[in-house]
DNA sequence: CTGGCGCGAATACTATAGGATTTATGAAAT
DNA sequence: ATTTCATAAATCCTATAGTATTCGCGCCAG
């Protein structure tokens, strides 16, 4: 989804002997930057889930015509933070259910132990270096600070779709990224969550992968997942008081 | 991805005794039409693989401004018919290659033989119905036409999904959907082929479903995939005389 | 003949304007 | 009090214009 706002300006063309000063602070395409500032603004609840999006609005805000607006949404549409009716506008999904987020990690557990599994067979390498790398650049959360909870899921995401590219199916790898399931479940509870837990899970599955232990990869993926799942993300539905979007004021 | 193309105007407000006359022949959003209309000339190689897709080109020969062209193909984009290269316009995606094939079904027998065999767990009266009523309503090509072929794709689609559907999961029915198989074997191959072996072995698939035999459910969807993959599809690679984008001039 | 440079054309990108539809507001009728 | 209807405002949708960037072609140096 990311990854394609590469800058085009400022790669050449520029006078000898200047020192290569600053190469020009512009954007890229506005287009994607307003997708960043909209992903951002409903990531934050800054746009509440099932609430109206004006693309109007939205320009105004941001200080940009219609017309990127227009198409950031669109874009927004296919990771499913907005959804669109015709000639009504656009609204912010809701949240995931407790259903739904059931049924997003009965997905993974078809998909990524498999994919672990599939690595392990596989490894070379260069790929257990990438791994370990993976592993130590990440450190066990010191506080539950907002920082330290969004390295914590960049870790994670990087890692899993790391394993998922490992697996050497490009389809299964994409169909993994095309859950935004990292996106959705930040989203969920943005305000800090999962211990170092998982850290060393992520641990076990890498140790099993890195060994080409094909067995212990998919069961440690799997026992991953499920502890994510039922241990972490579930409970908070009856605790921790989070509103839903059908609640009434 | 479709079925949002919703009629918003003539629903009342009219006259009484006017006998409801043509409820209006305008459209509903162009943008939903340009999205068909580009999709059109993909799917029959008048946009080739490839190729590049200029918005104002397109807004042209459409007769219509490049803004609804612009929202069509960021639409498009999702379902990886065509990609973005910022500042450079949009480019129609290169055909399947082999690999890719065998790595599509890949994934599809990845979660299709576990979506049949959930189906058949799951199976309810009704949805014994809705599988009969799709064979039902399937007959035997006779000739080998266009019109037929692609007939045929809509059923086999209609009936995948279903599956899909019955499994009770919508991530994984859902994941099928996003992969738009059918979309790029049809692009691929979109002058006929496939035999009545499908409906033969979609119709094994129904009834192990219907009878709520799970691992025969499964075993079927399974068999089903790989006959389509290795005895109909991937031969057309070799035989056929398929050109490829990479063939220059 | 090959590679680099520059100019013109084509194209993408953003902003703005106007028409069409929906939504909100409020008065009148039941 | 609730519903219906009309009017006004907000919003979406499409078209058009202008700017920025890229692309294509010819020219020139090597």
């Amino acid at each position: 989804m990311s990854g394609r706002a590469r800058t085009h300006w400022g790669d050449g063309r520029r006078p000898q002997g200047v020192a290569a000063a600053k190469p020009l602070p512009r954007r890229a395409v506005l287009a994607d930057d307003v997708y960043e500032a909209i992903k951002a603004l409903i990531m934050d609840h800054e746009i509440e889930p099932d609430a109206r999006v004006s693309i109007d609005g939205l320009a105004r805000q941001l200080r940009v015509s219609p017309t990127p607006v227009r198409e950031a949404l669109a874009r927004l549409e296919s990771a499913e933070l907005v959804a669109k009716e015709p000639l009504r506008g656009y609204r912010a999904t809701p949240l995931l259910t407790k259903e739904e987020l059931e049924d997003l990690y009965q997905f993974r557990l078809l998909i990524e132990p498999w994919a672990a599994a599939r690595a392990a067979e596989r490894v070379a390498a260069g790929d257990k270096e990438q791994l370990r790398a993976e592993m130590a650049a990440t450190e066990v959360p010191q506080s539950d600070s907002y920082a330290e909870y969004k390295a914590l899921t960049a870790h994670d995401t990087r890692l899993h779709v790391l394993i998922a590219e490992l697996a050497g199916s490009p389809q299964v790898r994409h169909a993994f990224e095309r859950t935004h399931c990292h996106l959705h479940i930040f989203r969920l509870h943005y305000h800090r969550t999962i211990g170092a837990e998982t850290i060393k899970e992520h641990q076990a599955i890498v140790d099993a992968i890195t060994q080409g232990d094909k067995d212990a990869a998919e069961h440690a993926m799997r026992r991953h997942l499920e502890s994510s799942c039922y241990d972490r993300l579930l409970p908070l539905y009856d605790a921790g008081g989070r509103r839903r979007h059908d609640e009434r004021s």
